[in-house]
DNA sequence: TAGGCCATCTGGTCCT
DNA sequence: AGGACCAGATGGCCTA
């Protein structure tokens, strides 16, 4: 026979007593409830060399930590910790919560799809993780209005797309490319010969705020790969930047995947540290 | 084995 | 009251 949804709230509530506002504090309920207000604080332990911190467990140490000047007792004398959700009613949330999340991971799936397929082609499909779609995408779009605005490093660019194009024109998934793209280069003369102008080009076209910095969270890319990857059969595209000059809005857009590829190798260029 | 990423559960808070 | 949203906790899976 089902249990009432009284029996049920009892139940819950039973089980939740015996969680105090400290459960699942093992450790630091000691320096909760003694003297050693200043000792909670210094308990966000520095980890991971910094990127993080971990905080104290109990809500006590918590708000103190987190610079409350609050009386926590009067807190919880003043709201009255509502009674737990019903067996029904947290089953029905979770499944809420599921499908809001689907719904997350399905704008993300999304997202990914109107990414140039150029922009994750360097990155395995597993590392399309959700805060790298975020960054690649804020990336690209913050690229676009760069050249929207006509603050893309055309000069620059219009000497990269030359090399970029062919590249642009295969299919994304290509696994040569990639390969050739990690392969070690130095092995060609020509190669190592335009390495120095590409790396010049790329500086003096690449100010402070120019918009490329937008693009220093993608992933880093060697040096030398991203020179590959950029001066690939670079001789027989330059003709077509002579045969195509930019002309007018509709073009700039156009070469926009090809301005992003050379905006993103540029970045990573300087964050490789040549600049 | 540590660390990263993810899905899920859960409680808290805010809003309608 | 119930739903939406959020963040913390937890465990599983995968990879270096």
């Amino acid at each position: 026979m089902a249990k009432s949804e009284e029996q049920v709230v009892e139940q819950d509530r039973a089980a939740s007593l015996g969680n105090s506002v400290d459960d699942n504090n093992n450790d630091d309920s000691n320096s909760s409830s003694g003297s050693s207000d200043d000792g909670s604080k210094s308990q966000a332990i520095e980890a991971s060399g910094g990127k993080y911190q971990l905080r104290p467990r109990s809500l006590h140490a918590r708000r103190l930590c987190d610079g409350g000047d609050w009386s926590f007792q009067d807190a919880i004398r003043s709201k009255p910790r509502p009674p737990p959700l019903s067996r029904y009613r947290r089953k029905t949330a979770n499944a809420r919560e599921r499908y809001r999340m689907r719904q997350i991971n399905t704008a993300f799936e999304s997202l990914r799809g109107v990414l140039p397929s150029w922009v994750c082609s360097r990155r395995a499909a597993s590392d399309m993780t959700k805060i790298a779609t975020l960054r690649l995408a804020s990336a690209y779009i913050r690229s676009l209005q760069d050249i929207l605005d006509g603050n893309a490093p055309q000069d620059t660019c219009s000497w990269v797309l030359s090399s970029i194009l062919q590249d642009a024109s295969r299919p994304h998934d290509d696994p040569e490319r990639s390969s050739s793209a990690s392969k070690a280069p130095g092995s060609d003369d020509a190669c190592a010969h335009s390495e120095a102008d590409l790396v010049s080009l790329l500086c003096g076209s690449s100010g402070a705020q120019d918009g490329l910095e937008s693009l220093s969270y993608l992933a880093p890319m060697a040096e030398s790969d991203t020179v590959t990857l950029l001066l690939l059969e670079s001789d027989s595209h330059r003709h077509w930047s002579d045969q195509h000059p930019p002309k007018g809005r509709a073009d700039r857009v156009w070469a926009s995947d090809s301005v992003l590829r050379c905006a993103c190798a540029a970045s990573v260029v300087s964050q490789e540290g040549v600049v």
